[in-house]
DNA sequence: TGAAGTGACCGTAACGGTTCAGAACCACTT
DNA sequence: AAGTGGTTCTGAACCGTTACGGTCACTTCA
């Protein structure tokens, strides 16, 4: 082809220093170490590697020789793009990415496609770190993710013992969160709940697979809301649970259906995200059911969407949960090994959880 | 130290293969080309590999042989941060990592903190293209792409002329809402927009640095009202534009703020991006004023904060943006040197802008 | 029976740098 | 004259892999 005339090969750090007729090294150390060479010297090697269009040291190839890529890995479960979708997935993006720049580090996301067990995107991931947020338990990503001899920080995983972890204790939060209701006088009550699998099942969830479930803090937070409701006699078995395997507010809509479908008397609609919540709330004012008199809707997160919407819910602290993240990745400077920070959460008293205005009974025919 | 008995050195494909008596090929071979030898010799070396901890081909090393990096950088003007709380930059994001995920590809965020002049990062970057998002015209960074020899996509930047660009006609769809406010009577009108340079000036704005601003797109906005408002006599030097430097809605308050400080009379705010139009939406009714009745406001961009505000504003298509330059770069083949790729926009008619009410001096007077 | 084909594996040469231990040179002291 | 110390530059090893062009033994087919 005519164009490969043109295909001048690029320039390298050798065919520069050989054009100046000084060694490779004295060229690396214009670019590196400019205290290594006379001012004089390090002058001609620059100009002479803009005539030449020499761009400087090869990134790549300086990475394999010094061992360091200036990056972090993320990990997410889900598409790449889904994480600029959910609230809480950005504002932890945020913090990362927060992190990163003041260690002047990039950060790499890795097309992890949960639908495919294709892993190759991880071997192939040039990094000094890997971060993981909120994977199952059985994701083959994570597990090649572990095989790298890099440094790792799980993010909203369970404990693996020789892994340092960042996140909120789960279980207790929405435990909280449950005793607020209860205290309210709730005992009839519904969830929503996200995916708790790489499987897909959109419909009520079994005890068995809920306490089987891969999603650490979905497990984490139905815990948190079966012990509580259990502590005060409710058989947990009972409750129906209904589980969406997308995330956005039309499922958590679809899900409320469901849930009001199977039990219309339910007092409260807890839901496991405020994302589901959203829907939820829509789904029931839909049905002409006023929040929180004629029902109690609770989400989990504390996004903004929430508070304007005035949803009782768990604020967790996403923002920070990324900084810690990567702030525990990058100082990895004598750690102690397996690192641990647990955030605070905190429960939001919104507008849309209320006592029960009466018995089923009462609210069906009025008092 | 004691710890140093533990670091056994890591396994390499060489050490693989002397272990198992083979040539390294062979061993690459089992991993990336499984045809090439026969299934139990494959089986023997994977399971070698395990036994003595292999990972599998150091994707540096592989990078640098294949002169292939697997994922591409994107450069931003903000803190990295930054990016995960504008909207619009966030739909950038998603559509761009669309993309990179359709083809298997990772995206590496490049920490290019604007107010350091410090390029490292881009040298340092292991890609295998550039995506240029909405830098100033003279931002170093940019320069520092450019010098690197991969293909770049420039998004929201001038055009260059020789690399490849995607965008929409900043100047057209501005000027097009200004066409609707003239329709609609408005004569006297002031303005807020973003930064126009690398340097901070949060105040009124010359027609000359209007005209000089180093980001592209605003200047292009501007100058699409500066020509329509010229085209019906208006004076353009005599209207106030107000800069901000900080892109946020208390940003707009303060600039609206100070517009109508400067004239009181105005009968339209005209913001260029919608959240500096949320801002000055919000300044606007603090002070009592009714919108779109005693003043009329509009923004750009069209974010879904926009639409539920109900304002009048230019949507471009933000997502699909990022989605194009994402395909542009990652289809190079067979490219035709400089594409260029202008989406669409379009004029949303909100109810926040109106005719004025009367002359300036009914608005004082009463009619 | 010999030529051609096929499958399995190997050796060498990059890929483009960084690093470290010197060498060469110079000025200055003792 | 020999030693000292500092600056400037060099040589060679090394980072861990894959591309390329073989070799070699073993069919297959006319």
């Amino acid at each position: 082809m005519a164009r490969s005339m043109h295909v001048r090969r690029p320039a390298t750090l050798a065919s520069l220093a050989a054009e100046l007729g000084v060694s490779r090294t004295t060229v690396s150390n214009a670019y590196n170490r400019p205290d290594q060479l006379s001012p004089e010297l390090r002058r001609r090697v620059l100009e002479t590697a803009r005539r030449l269009g020499y761009p400087g040291p090869d990134p790549v190839a300086r990475s394999l020789r010094t061992r360091k890529a200036g990056a972090v890995g993320l990990l997410l479960t889900e598409n790449l793009s889904y994480a600029f979708r959910d609230p809480a997935a950005i504002g932890f993006l945020e913090g990362l990415a927060l992190a990163c720049e003041d260690a002047g580090t990039g950060l790499l996301l890795v097309p992890a496609n949960p639908e495919r067990e294709d892993v190759a995107a991880v071997h192939r991931a040039g990094v000094d770190g890997f971060v993981v947020y909120s994977v199952p338990d059985d994701d083959p990503h994570l597990a090649a993710v572990l095989e790298r001899p890099v440094p790792t920080v799980l993010c909203d995983q369970p404990d693996l013992g020789n892994v340092d972890r960042v996140g909120i204790d789960d279980q207790a939060a929405m435990h909280a969160l449950a005793q607020h209701l209860i205290s309210l006088g709730h005992r009839r009550v519904g969830v929503v709940c996200m995916r708790l699998a790489r499987d897909r099942n959109d419909d009520f969830v079994t005890p068995e697979r809920q306490q089987a479930a891969h999603f650490h803090v979905q497990r984490a937070r139905l815990a948190g809301l079966a012990q509580a409701f259990a502590s005060v006699g409710v058989d947990w078995a009972t409750v129906p649970v209904a589980e969406r395997f997308d995330h956005t507010i039309a499922s958590g809509a679809a899900a409320a259906a469901q849930v009001l479908e199977r039990d219309p008397q339910i007092t409260a609609l807890i839901c496991t995200s405020d994302i589901l919540a959203l829907g939820a709330l829509g789904e029931v004012r839909r049905r002409g059911m006023r929040v929180p008199a004629d029902i109690t809707v609770t989400g989990f997160d504390g996004i903004r969407e929430a508070e304007q919407a005035g949803l009782t819910t768990v604020r967790q602290p996403v923002m920070e949960k990324g900084r810690a993240a990567g702030k525990l990745l990058l100082d990895s400077a004598e750690r102690t090994r397996p690192r641990a920070v647990t955030l605070s959460t905190e429960l939001v008293l919104g507008s849309t959880a209320a006592s029960p205005r009466g018995t089923a009974e009462e609210r069906w025919f009025g008092p």
